[in-house]
RNA sequence: GGUCCCGUGGUCAAGCGGUUAAGACAUCGCCCUUUCACGGCGGUAACAUGGGUUCGAAUCCCGUCGGGAUCACCA
């Protein structure tokens, strides 16, 4: 058959030729080992949190090699798409500190860098050059059959080729039509896609070289696969093909679902007489699900798998990325340890060192290093980010704390400045009302259904503590004084004085100092656990204790 | 069902033929201490399984089992 001849009859309104795409777009001439990546997300609402893992790798391939980091929209499936997602996308991405060097740049229209359009919907051209070349080379075909509608029909479909438990091929009926079938099927006005002619043989393996995996055998690809719909626009294996290499990629970072097709995507490239670029296919990031079960991050039942997720709860970008990077390379907390005021982006980061397993994202580990971020931070950072946080996902937080700065800052200060070691309680801005709001509110909690008063001591001689230690307690009293109150207070209630004491011999005392405390923090501050209990009061000002121990004796009494 | 990927403590994981099998989170205990916390010290806890190869296997090979991915004119 004459396939020149059939390229022309095919496609003849498209005049763009394979080889001027590929002038049109010459080499970037970079500094040698410098590496293009790219984020390529589809528009379909909103950013996985493996986006963001993906593309953190990608940012920091190019970081460290000199090189660049692009986006490209991947909107060629019209059905799936949702609006702005694109550029929700694009936000989120900025707003983990991952903007990307060229490419799309988030308002529909505006881009940076002159390897584009970086949008694939407007880029139909050369993918159809693509495919018209393959086809004048014999290395394509058109296919008339009619596709199946929706998800349901394929699975419905897979299901049954399963049953017959037969491989699910696309030997397609179309590919040995002569030309004359194919011209009177197009004058009879039928549609049609292009297919792959595939050459390989399902026997045959080659040697691949993956940059996570490692050296691999994969088995030659035999599979037509659709090239061009017949809308003309290309599915995700045409796409990749012809924009990584108008673009120019050298390393495609992409998530290990891809790896099972990557054999019929190196077939594109050979047909085309192209070199490949260099790939990396990272592990999925997973959960545990009900049933002790691993699996992917999913969309529908699990919050976390949207990147908004993280803000909402209010855990600093930084948690969220240092986190990520310690899943991307396990000895980055090793590295953190010993450089702990080094930027992220300092630490050593090898492709190579990524594992092949896939992780199950463990949020304690992610408090832990979030708590160690915010550890970082001082009092005024602290409620400026958390004002900021409240603002959108907490308003009425927001309203009990926007003008009280001062008040917050030297509530943050405590346990932070000037102490040896930072209390590390908070992980996220998402719980500091519900970790502190006996700071905030005037303490109306014992009046509450729901609020039991407990010191873990017996009722009577908790109240008769509590009316004695409110006669004694004088909030201009400095620290020492402060607490020689409560150990003065000690013996009369037989409680030890000192812990060494107690320790000797429990049984002799109704209780120790450290219960002495405890009544007071419990009836101050509602909870067994607060920071330094001298400071606390002190800011709730002489009226406001004197007014709980109040309530609390009140509350006991009933 | 076919093909491919992956199995080291509860989780993340070092390990690359000879290790007392690191480290971190979680958990437990002790110390410090006016509580909680922070910090320090220590404990419990792992090579999925069966066969090989080898003087020697978590490491190499094969089988089994378990988990995951993929098999669209979706990305």
């Amino acid at each position: 058959m004459d396939y020149k001849k059939l390229a022309d009859l095919l496609f003849k309104d498209y005049d763009l030729t394979y080889e001027n795409c590929l002038k049109t777009f010459p080499d970037r001439s970079l500094p040698k080992g410098a590496e293009v990546v790219r984020i390529a997300p589809s528009p379909t609402g909103y950013l996985h949190i493996g986006s963001v893992y993906g593309a953190f790798i990608d940012k920091l391939i190019a970081y460290h090699s000199g090189g660049i980091f692009y986006m490209r929209l991947e909107d060629t499936d019209s059905k799936r798409e949702v609006e702005n997602a694109g550029d929700i996308a694009y936000d989120m991405l900025s707003t983990f500190g991952l903007k990307p060097d060229e490419g799309y740049t988030g308002d529909g229209k505006a881009q940076k860098g002159s390897y584009g359009d970086y949008v694939q919907s407007r880029r139909k051209k050369y993918y159809i050059a693509f495919a018209k070349h393959l086809v004048s080379i014999g290395r394509a075909y058109p296919c008339f059959c009619k596709s199946l509608d929706g998800i349901d029909e394929i699975k419905k479909r897979r299901q049954e080729e399963i049953e017959k438990t037969c491989d699910i091929e696309e030997k397609d009926k179309c590919r040995n039509l002569t030309f004359e079938q194919i011209e009177e099927n197009l004058k009879r006005g039928m549609s049609f896609a292009i297919r792959l002619k595939s050459m390989g043989d399902e026997n045959k393996v080659f040697k691949f070289y993956d940059e996570i995996k490692g050296e691999r055998e994969i088995r030659e690809n035999t599979k037509d696969i659709v090239l061009l719909k017949s809308d003309f626009t290309p599915p995700y294996a045409l796409a990749h093909v012809v924009d990584d290499t108008l673009m120019h990629t050298t390393i495609v970072v992409r998530g290990e679902e891809w790896y099972s097709s990557l054999a019929s995507h190196l077939e594109i490239f050979k047909a085309l007489g192209l070199n490949p670029p260099k790939y990396a296919h990272t592990p999925v990031v997973c959960k545990m699900d009900e049933n002790g079960n691993k699996r992917k991050l999913s969309k529908r039942k699990d919050p976390e798998a949207d990147a908004r997720f993280f803000i909402e709860q209010g855990y600093p970008i930084d948690s969220v990325m240092e986190y990520l990077l310690n899943l991307i390379n396990s000895d980055y907390e090793d590295w953190r340890k010993v450089n702990p005021d080094k930027s992220y982006y300092d630490f050593p980061f090898k492709v190579s060192k990524i594992g092949s397993n896939n992780p199950i994202f463990d949020f304690q580990k992610l408090n832990d290093f979030s708590k160690q971020v915010i550890s970082r931070f001082t009092a005024e950072q602290i409620f400026s980010s958390v004002k900021d946080w409240a603002e959108t996902y907490d308003k009425q937080f927001f309203d009990k704390i926007k003008d009280k700065k001062d008040f917050c800052v030297k509530l943050f200060s405590i346990d932070r400045v000037n102490v040896k070691n930072v209390r590390k309680d908070i992980s996220r801005w998402g719980e500091v009302y519900s970790l502190y709001d006996y700071m905030f509110d005037n303490l109306n909690l014992k009046t509450l259904p729901d609020y039991e008063f407990d010191s873990g001591l017996d009722k009577n001689l908790t109240i008769k503590f509590l009316q004695e230690y409110k006669t004694l307690y004088s909030s201009s009293d400095e620290k020492d004084t402060w607490f020689d109150k409560i150990r003065n207070l000690c013996p009369k209630f037989n409680f030890a004085s000192n812990m060494k004491d107690y320790k000797k011999s429990p049984d002799s005392f109704a209780g120790s100092i450290a219960d002495a405390s405890s009544i007071i923090r419990v009836a101050i501050t509602t909870r067994k656990n607060s920071p330094d209990l001298y400071y606390i009061m002190n800011l709730l000002g002489q009226d406001e204790i004197i007014s709980r121990i109040d309530k609390t004796i009140d509350l006991l009494s009933r």
